[in-house]
DNA sequence: GACTGTGAAGCCATTCACAGCT
DNA sequence: AGCTGTGAATGGCTTCACAGTC
């Protein structure tokens, strides 16, 4: 396979894309020029088809692209053509929340399992998912193959809990707790802070001031 | 102040310096180099003094930087030298974790006001914060001069929530709704869609089979 | 005529390497 | 000697502009 490097700007506008193809689509759209999705999504035109090229020609000179098949390529090529098995580690307010979001199950991330380490939570409900012990999570993973754990916790604890998860044999690990995590090269890692962002807005808010 | 063109990843980067660093200064530590800075949160040395140099001269040659004020200075720059009054709107479980979610409070936000149309909602009690109708979001916004607005109310009503929240007087929007919005030139927005991480991992993953 | 696909150009961020202090 | 601060070099992403196709 073409093992180029891909920005991984192009991912997210593609993870964007397909949001906005899945919409034309359920209006009834049938075919979209670059132009038209760059409009949509609030990038050039060109971005649109460079992002597209990495992966193939999936347009029609003169015409544009099916909205329908372009949306079902970029399922393919962000790994969305089957179902995700996902682990959460921390029953906390955003592992809960996490755990009944819609939006996931709607993308194809299927939980299996939400963990913490307070005895109090261990049993209670979440979502309709029992919160289990933390020494569960190696069985699950192994038995539902599941590839991708979710941090939760506090941040003194993100550390601990991401060994346990590369222990249990996940190979990703998205990481909501505000503190750097160290893991083995093998294992994909993102972090999503949620201050971070709002930082960033109070950065250009303070910016513009001047 | 020089107000050349800032990368945004060196602000992302300064908000993670800025925690690193406050975890430094509760251990005791006085100084530290930006080799440390670097190992600590998995970037470059150079990055680190890069990112510091867009704003001014905060280290001492032949010694490093000191914990405290270096955190100080950081966090000025963030403009997280004060408190910044939010409003959340939409009350379901992503919104009800992010008013109960400590991380804000502890970086200086505080939540004035949540927000939902929904009248089984309104009246009920979200981490302390009595759930108000829409109505209530432009009173709020100006009585506690709201700059920052969080949206956390389905796709669909994505859109309508962000000119209600423009209207009623924010400056900067937080949109964790899996779609584009649209809102005049000067209003900052910062989009965070949970699923698209999530799908930045299955990529990568996806990826490296082949 | 319209719109895609793409090499080339332009631009921006990161890394390098060293001068400048302490 | 050690570490910061920074101009210069590098590398990578985005935009441009046009050839190719329908």
């Amino acid at each position: 396979m073409k093992t180029f490097k891909i920005p991984e700007a192009s991912i997210i506008r593609l993870s964007v894309y397909s949001r906005y193809l899945y919409q034309l689509d359920q209006k009834g759209v049938i075919t979209i020029s670059s132009g038209e999705i760059a409009e949509g999504v609030g990038v050039s035109p060109a971005q649109v088809r460079k992002d597209l090229a990495y992966f193939g020609e999936f347009g029609t000179r003169g015409v544009g692209y099916n909205v329908r098949d372009l949306h079902g390529h970029i399922m393919k090529i962000l790994g969305l053509n089957h179902k995700w098995p996902i682990v959460i580690v921390g029953a906390g307010n955003l592992g809960s929340a996490l755990t009944m979001y819609k939006g996931f199950l709607q993308r194809g991330f299927e939980i299996k399992g939400i963990f913490d380490s307070d005895p109090e939570k261990i049993g209670t409900e979440v979502g309709g998912y029992p919160v289990q012990p933390l020494e569960n999570i190696t069985k699950v993973v192994r038995d539902h193959m599941v590839e991708i754990g979710v941090i939760t916790v506090p941040a003194p604890y993100a550390q601990e809990t991401a060994t346990m998860l590369v222990e249990a044999g996940v190979n990703a690990i998205l990481n909501f707790a505000p503190r750097v995590i160290n893991v083995p090269p093998h294992i994909e890692v993102r972090n999503v802070d949620l201050a971070v962002s709002l930082e960033i807005l109070t950065f250009n808010l303070v910016m513009k001031r001047d």
